[in-house]
DNA sequence: TTACCGTATGACATCGATTTCAGGTCAACC
DNA sequence: GGTTGACCTGAAATCGATGTCATACGGTAA
């Protein structure tokens, strides 16, 4: 438990000297500067971060807020420590599980100076609740948030969505099967949109081939091939909310004998970790980018520093099964 | 801003009446009590959560230490946050890379407290240099380690290998293909002790086909069923090292146009995520119930309490690939 | 010569809580 | 009546750093 003090006694100087020349801010002498490094060194001085935080009233500490940790949040997680230890800050995590509870017990961590700042990444609370919050340290939402006190990183996905339509219309496909997300999401509304401007754009029929909704999981598109059979085979392409549901096409697909692209094309988003092994045509998603962006936003509020953000860009992986 | 001070004259009492009020420890009058809570609701108080750590010396803050927070481990992160949280305390994110001198970065973390233990999950550094910080915290390891003073919650691979071993036995298969991780691994090591005694036990001969070592990732797996075709089908059977590489082998299988399960069997291990789509055969590794037990132990080092932790258990899951 | 500035240093206040200590009241018990 | 102990309270010390302020020295510009 050696302290400052010790460290100056030792030293032969006060706790000020000891602390500036430890801290290299403010003159000190470059013989007491180095007595006191010596003196550190040899008492094997750690300073107390919670006395700093305290005093300095910052814990370069910011909260990552998320439902859980799991896929496909893990690379932002990854993303966003990455990005802040680069810059000397540590990452808390908050776990809600959409529970509105649990995120005011993390907008209450950043009250009470447990960090200095939060990244939401999923939520349940009403917005005007979290701006409450902003007096308190910088919150970031990665998700299209409209307040003018939250700055969000979300990519609008209409570009994605565009991008998966147009590599489909490309290869030959017509008769497109939409499986959406959760509709109440702005995503969802965002892909609807690309939807319609893709049917105006090449005067195709939007209601030509029936839509799925709040789909979000590998089971949800395992059924979506068996009505696909059972319907009079009526689409010829899947574009899909996420590789889950790609994906649970494809495996059922298979287990049928179906073949793809053969006998439909699939194309997934977010380009996860196992999409190669099947081969999936996805819209890569830059989750670690939004991440760096997400932490340099927080930091240019902190430290009141101007940093450009480039922003990132979806991109079509183009694998087998389109 | 505003502190226990504020709330003390607000109530009309001192600081240290308001602080028993707030803590509930100590004796206060009834009266004075509900005083000082209206004065603090009225006021919007709330701690400074620094200032108790700087006087308590305690943070409710653990460390996790791990290379990255991408599968598989991001469900331990996930597990042990929900631990975490469940009682009180909060999980502060240490990415090291596999870099030894990231890994210091940690550990001088809990030195200089911020946080009250550490658990490792992935590690580079000797132990001797990580047992030095165990006077400032407890630390748990997360992988067999030999040291009185580190706990670990490591599961013995050998049950969990022999489990696909004789589970491959069971359905016919003999001439057993095994796919190895790294082989300075103590885990990899207990695997190859767990062939050993299953050749023993079923009279086989180890040597009856080739095994490989260090091989981890999909891509792996991909090389592997080449390797196979080219030289004479060698193998009925192949156990491997995670699911990745057998998931690696399914997809050049099918690419390939070979059959699994009848060209040769696959099993996987850990049980990941995207196991159920390729209809994988593995052993499910229970990653959450360690990392809970991980947090036990820490708890019970710091608020001395005694947890009985029930042992975790491996279990195969068998679904169409063997 | 005076004024001023850069360098150097330590005393002391400060951040915001908790906790010890000493003192005080009041009832119960011997 | 005196002792004991439970209950209540506030002054002050404490945790361990940082930062302000006053003071001082030496050199340079006016």
């Amino acid at each position: 438990m050696t302290n400052i003090q010790e460290i100056a006694q030792r030293a032969g100087v006060s706790p000020s000297t000891a602390s500036r020349a430890l801290s290299g801010r403010g003159y000190v002498s470059e013989e007491k500067k180095q007595r006191v490094l010596t003196a550190a060194a040899e008492l094997d001085y750690a300073p107390n971060l919670n006395a700093v935080s305290l005093k300095t009233g910052s814990t370069r500490r910011i909260g990552l807020v998320a439902p859980r940790f799991t896929e496909p949040l893990s690379l932002f997680t990854t993303g966003l420590v990455h990005s802040a230890e680069e810059n000397g800050y540590t990452v808390t995590l908050f776990m809600t599980g959409l529970n509105a509870a649990k995120e005011v017990e993390a907008l209450e961590a950043l009250r009470r100076k447990q960090v200095d700042a939060l990244v939401f990444v999923m939520f349940q609370s009403d917005l005007s609740l979290i701006a409450d919050y902003v007096k308190y340290g910088p919150i970031v939402c990665w998700q299209r948030v409209i307040h003018e006190a939250i700055p969000s990183v979300f990519m609008n996905q209409y570009d994605g969505y565009m991008l998966a339509l147009e590599h489909l219309y490309e290869r030959g496909y017509r008769r497109i099967c939409n499986v959406y997300g959760a509709t109440q999401r702005l995503n969802t509304q965002s892909r609807m949109e690309a939807f319609a401007d893709f049917c105006r754009k090449y005067d195709l029929d939007p209601l030509a081939c029936p839509s799925f909704e709040n789909r979000d999981t590998a089971r949800d598109g395992e059924q979506i091939v068996r009505w696909w059979l059972e319907n009079g085979r009526p689409a010829d392409a899947f574009a899909c909310t996420n590789d889950w549901v790609a994906s649970g096409i494809i495996a059922e697909a298979r287990r049928l004998g179906l073949r793809v692209p053969e006998d439909f094309a699939v194309c997934g988003f977010d380009n996860l970790d196992f999409a190669p092994l099947l081969d999936l045509t996805t819209i890569h998603y830059p989750v670690d980018e939004q991440a760096s962006n997400a932490f340099a936003i927080i930091r240019s509020r902190i430290e009141d520093i101007e940093l450009p953000t480039h922003p990132p860009r979806f991109r079509l992986v183009e694998r087998l099964t389109t």
